[in-house]
DNA sequence: GTTAGATATCTTGACGTCAAGATAAAATCT
DNA sequence: AGATTTTATCTTGACGTCAAGATATCTAAC
């Protein structure tokens, strides 16, 4: 019995002619991507990061030398809107720890490439975040991980195959 | 091999000194929460609703007759700062979908109530909204749902203890 | 009853997000 | 080549969110 079960049985009092039943699963859902975002913040802030710049920094990183991507491919890989990532662009290149570089092959766009910096902040903040992550991981019994990734797999593909 | 794969697989080649199998889990959860999410704000905009504003205008609906709850009581429910409810509730008012009273027991606070309109609205959205949960879920199977189910509740039952 | 601390809510300021529209350059078609 | 369409990115405007601080009021201890 936790918060939303509570919160289902409210349903069922207030509203019985609806069948609420997944709604539990999808406010167990929100309540923990919730929790483990606002755990993983803890990380990026103490680096004076946010969320929305350590995206963009680990995407560059994770794609290997030269760590330069152009902003459309930045936006795939982070799922955003072009506005968002934009603003995330101009407020990286304000701290130094990307630059924008013309795009020799192509004059519409950009290439944006990690600094020294801003390389060596986001391998720095990237060891914490996966140790943070070990840590919050706990929390769920080892067991139980194959069952919730599997799950999770395969509900995501129903999306990806649909938008994809 | 999805999108979430792809990422990991990076990070294995580029930092080989990292152990990053949690990152998939974590990946996934924060995916399907962004889609389930964009997918039930359909719903909401179809009514000229925000997830905010569905979000107190449910947690009063359920709470059952006379449909009033105090800021405090939302935002322990809704699990937001104060200053977030204070925003949503004066957006709600100006809709006239919610009313602020004085609250006779407390002259610190007020008392939030749907107003006749804000009930027949959210009456009709959640009928709705339930009917969408009951069309998104449809891409996980059902055998699956269980154990999802029992991963979620007892990952999140994990913050649970700790905060409350 | 006064004082000191706890609470309830609002205000402020800085970010982050998106949708829709603007601009410039590439690609494609005649 | 010239016209048309598509693409890449930026701009604008409206929201939503939080943390930190301000106010007013309640509660508890004297």
């Amino acid at each position: 019995m936790d918060q939303v079960d509570r919160i289902l049985e409210q349903w069922n009092r207030e509203r019985p002619d609806l069948d609420v039943t997944p709604m539990g699963t999808f406010g167990r859902l929100k309540r923990l991507a919730d929790q483990l975002l606002r755990e993983m913040e803890r990380v990026y802030r103490a680096h004076d990061l946010t969320q929305a710049g350590f995206d963009v920094l680990a995407t560059l990183r994770r794609s290997g030398p030269p760590h330069a991507l152009t902003p459309s491919a930045l936006i795939s890989w982070t799922m955003v809107a072009s506005g968002t990532m934009t603003n995330r662009l101009d407020r990286l290149e304000a701290r130094g720890l990307i630059e924008r570089r013309t795009n020799p092959a192509d004059g519409r766009g950009s290439v944006v490439a990690l600094t020294d910096e801003g390389l060596a902040l986001i391998d720095r903040v990237v060891a914490e975040h996966v140790a943070n992550q070990h840590r919050l991981i706990a929390g769920l019994p080892p067991e139980l991980r194959p069952q919730l990734d599997e799950a999770l797999r395969a509900w995501l593909a129903s999306f990806e195959e649909g938008a994809g």
